[in-house]
This record gives structure tokens, C-alpha cells and sequence, in this order.
RNA sequence: GGAGAGGUGGCCGAGUCCGGUUGAAGGCGACGGUCUCGAAAACCGUUAUGGGUCACUGGCCCAUCGAGAGUUCAAAUCUCUCCCUCUCCGCCA
């Protein structure tokens, strides 16, 4: 969330913010409950102040006047703390509404078409051949079913199987690997089930609680992403500042009701509702966030890079970067098949608008007043997109595919997929 | 799941039965100072967070002892609900 002070001082620039991302802000409701409020709250204190001097003194004379009239004034200041808080509550609950500012170098844009590619890596792929897509390519291999995921799940499941399985499972331990030996991550294994205020602090709640799910009958939700578990590990702290930057990575299932994405993608192993994603999150201090989030996004490319996965990265514009984003990259893995590119990868800072809501503090110097961190998170990378650009780039004319080979030592020397045995 | 014990400041730990100058003793740690060539020891001092307000590089006030609600003039202390931790039993991977 944005501090209220910030609205009060300036509310044109969050107002200009909110309408170029194309949310809406309750800025003058908000104005309006935050002077309400302080009335309250300073009636309520300053009676409060005074019934506190008098009951001291009450201690003493056990004057029954005296009583009387401190009974008075306790329900009065518990009138006034009352309507203070409840006005309060809407207060905090608008705050939760407002979308984030954005830097300076988001392009200014309404949807999809106004993002900005700012490099690529690479090149399409030349097969020689009519490319076939993952999913033709992985059914036919039997890698892939979706016809038994629907029955067993329902729509947007899907079953990995044999050496599919096993390129996911390889694939996550090369992203881990290289994350955790190579680029300073700590490799953590979280809770796949969050509370509300977890999801809260990552901004999931409360505006997109329909985008996922939640478990019946208890104050859980499936994990969107493990960023939220990640973020999330340390709310309500004070950390020392020389602990920042602190990194994290994690390899999860990731849950989604792809609520309003319908008919979007129904074919293929694109847009499920569990899929699983090596995820990177770090904690840094207000100064290096912006340099830190440009380590971060090459810290996702180089997967790509040594995958040999043609790829662009999109700078995401003020109308498509989303509610909380401060800056938003994607990362688009090319997909010959599907003639297009996938999102593999989206990195994203926030500054301190998480770290607001959940509370993650440091302390900038010994002494020196606590400071919101800033957050910074991204895909190293999307497992199941990753798997789909693996297989139609390394696709060969008879329908098996070529292990890449980074992901060789971790798929037993394998190099071809599909391969019948030499026997 | 059953029975019991407990959750207090950066940490440890008093206070809770018998409610009131206790935002909280004492210890440890950290920081500043005295001493010293320097260090250690000793001694002195400092050491929570959020908020409101004002004649604002400071003062005054309010809130916070797991969370929430209640009783009371007054709650860390009494009552209720919830959450979490520990021990034992049960059950399991």
C-alpha cells in the first residue's frame, strides 16, 4: 500500500498513477476518512489523557463525585476510540485498494500492445521442418495427457509422464543449481498453503481473491506463487541492514482458479491451474532496489541463455503492468510451434509498496529509525512454459526431441527424447 | 484428536493468586563515555514500536505485555473466544 501520508501531501500524483494503470483509486474518499479519523482519534485522546490524570488522583481520595463523572468520561473517550477505529477500518480498507505508483521509465500505455520490447537474445529457431506444438509433440511421445488430467482433475490439469516428468524434475534442479551456487540464492522449501494476511501482504488480497483458491472451512490459500510464502517470511520483522539484500529462491507448485481467463489458452500445457515454478524473491534496502531488480530479470535470462531458448524482454506498460508492480519485465521464451512467444518469466519490484502491507522493516543504520524494505520477485523460471519452448525448439523431424545440454547431467546423460531403444 | 503447562521489550526473565505512580524489576547483549599506550575488567549512561498533536531539528499526549472482545474509574494482572508454542498420550509419513 501507498502511506497515507503521500496521499494527503500529494494526491494528484497517485491520482495520475492509479488512471494511467487504468485502476481505479478512492483518493477523496480516502481524504475524506482520514480527516474524520484524526477527529475522533484526537477527541478520543485527549479525553483519554484527562481521565487517565484523574483516575490516578481517584486512586487516592476515592471521592464518589469524582467517580461519576470519570464514568462519564469513560464512556465518552470509548464512544469517540470506537467511531475512530471503525472509520479507521474503512480507511485501511481503501489503502488496500490503491494500486502502486510506477517508475519513470514505464512506458505510458493502455493494454498488451502498448509494451515496449527492450532487447532480445537469439534467434527463432530453423527447423527444416513444419513445427509441431508441445502438445501434439508430447502426446504422440506419451509424455503429456491431458485427457486423463480432465478426468481425474478436471480441465486445465494436465500429466507429466516418463521422461516429461523427468524433464521437469531436471529442469528444476538446473534452475535451483544455478540460482543457489551461481547467483547467491537461498534455496528454501515453503508452506504451499498461505493465511489471508500473507496474501494480503503480497497484495493477492483483497482485490484478487477470486484468482485463487482457497481451502473450505479454514483461513488458507493455495499458493498462486511461492513469492507470497516467500515475501511473506518475513512480516512483521525489523532487519538489520546489513543483512540486505537478502535472496531467496523456491521450486513449487503454483495454484490458480485462471478465473476470467476463459477460453484463453485451453489447448496445451500453457495456462493450468497447478503449475510449478522455480520463483526468485529478494528483500533489499530502499537505495538498490532498482539495481538489484535488473540482477534479478539477468539472473532469469541466463537460465534461458544457457537453455539456448530464444527469448525478448518486455518492458510492461503503465495499463498492463498490474496493481502492485512498481516495474515489470516479462520474459518471452519463442515457441515455434505455437508460432509465438510464452511468458516464461515475469520479474517484477514493488519498492515498498509489499513490504507496507506486510510490514518488513530494516534498519538503515544502528539507531536510525526503521525504513520499509523494498521487494523485488520473479520467475527463474515458469517450469511448465519452459518444458513447452524446450520441445518445440529442440524438436526433430521425427518427433522425438533433443535433450538441451545443460539439462543432460541432470536427465541421466540422456540426449534424445522419444528415442526408441537402440536394442 | 485427548490431557496438562505456557506465550512479557534484541535475548533471558520477574511481575499475574490479592487490578492502581509498571511501558514494565533484574540479568545478558549492543552502543556511547570514564579509566588505559591499547585492550580486558570495573564504573556511569543510552538502548521498543505505531499513532495523534503543537508555539515542531524538540515537547506533550494516546496505544501496545500472542490476537480480539468483555468487566472496571483503572487490566500485563480478572472473564470469554481465537491463534501459537512446549510436555505427555493417541494417530500417522
Amino acid at each position: 500500500m501507498l502511506p497515507l501520508e503521500l496521499i494527503r501531501k500529494d494526491p494528484d500524483r497517485v491520482r495520475r498513477a492509479a488512471e494511467l494503470k487504468g485502476e481505479p483509486a478512492p483518493i477523496e474518499e480516502i481524504l475524506a476518512l482520514d480527516m474524520e479519523w484524526r477527529r475522533h482519534v484526537h477527541e478520543a485522546e485527549t479525553i483519554k489523557a484527562e481521565q487517565n490524570r484523574l483516575s490516578k488522583e481517584f486512586a487516592k481520595s476515592r471521592d464518589s463525585d469524582l467517580k461519576d463523572n470519570l464514568r462519564e468520561m469513560a464512556d465518552r473517550s470509548k464512544a469517540e476510540l470506537g467511531e475512530a477505529d471503525a472509520v479507521k477500518r474503512q480507511l485501511d480498507d481503501l489503502l488496500l485498494r490503491v494500486p502502486n505508483l510506477f517508475d519513470e521509465s514505464v512506458p505510458v500505455g493502455k493494454g498488451e500492445e502498448d509494451n515496449v520490447v527492450l532487447r532480445d537474445w537469439g534467434s527463432k529457431v530453423q527447423l527444416g521442418f513444419a513445427a509441431r506444438t508441445h502438445f501434439d509433440l508430447g502426446e504422440a511421445l506419451g509424455i503429456m495427457d491431458f485427457e486423463r488430467a480432465a478426468r481425474v482433475a478436471g480441465s486445465r490439469f494436465a500429466f507429466l509422464l516418463g521422461q516429461g516428468a523427468r524433464l521437469e524434475r531436471a529442469l528444476a534442479q538446473f534452475m535451483l543449481d544455478v540460482h543457489t551456487r551461481e547467483h547467491g540464492y537461498t534455496e528454501v522449501l515453503p508452506p504451499l498453503l498461505v493465511n489471508s494476511a500473507s496474501m494480503t501482504g503480497t497484495a493477492n488480497l483483497p482485490k484478487f481473491g477470486a484468482d485463487a483458491f482457497r481451502v473450505e472451512g479454514h483461513d488458507l490459500w493455495l499458493i498462486p506463487t511461492s513469492e507470497v510464502p516467500l515475501t511473506n517470511f518475513h512480516r512483521e520483522e525489523i532487519l538489520d541492514a546489513d543483512r540486505l539484500p537478502l535472496k531467496y529462491t523456491a521450486y513449487t507448485p503454483c495454484f490458480r482458479s485462471e478465473a476470467g481467463a476463459a477460453g484463453k489458452d485451453t489447448r496445451g500445457f500453457i495456462r493450468l491451474h497447478q503449475f510449478s515454478k522455480v520463483e526468485m524473491v529478494k528483500v533489499t534496502a530502499a537505495e538498490t532496489s532498482m539495481e538489484e531488480f535488473e540482477k534479478l530479470t539477468a539472473d532469469a535470462e541466463d537460465i534461458l541463455q544457457r537453455l539456448g531458448l530464444h527469448y525478448q524482454v518486455m518492458v510492461m506498460c503503465t495499463g498492463d503492468m498490474g496493481f502492485a508492480q512498481y516495474k515489470k519485465y516479462d520474459l518471452n521464451a519463442w515457441c515455434p510451434g505455437l508460432g509465438r512467444y510464452l511468458e516464461v518469466s515475469s520479474c517484477s519490484v514493488f519498492n515498498d509498496f509489499q513490504a507496507m502491507r506486510a510490514n518488513i522493516r530494516y534498519r538503515p543504520a544502528r539507531g536510525a529509525p526503521p525504513r520499509f524494505v523494498h521487494t523485488i520477485n520473479g520467475s527463474g523460471l515458469a517450469l511448465t512454459r519452459t518444458i513447452d519452448a524446450i520441445i518445440e525448439t529442440y524438436q526433430r523431424a521425427d518427433g522425438t526431441i533433443t535433450v538441451p545440454e545443460v539439462l543432460r547431467p541432470y536427465m541421466g546423460g540422456l540426449e534424445i527424447i522419444g528415442a526408441r531403444p537402440a536394442s
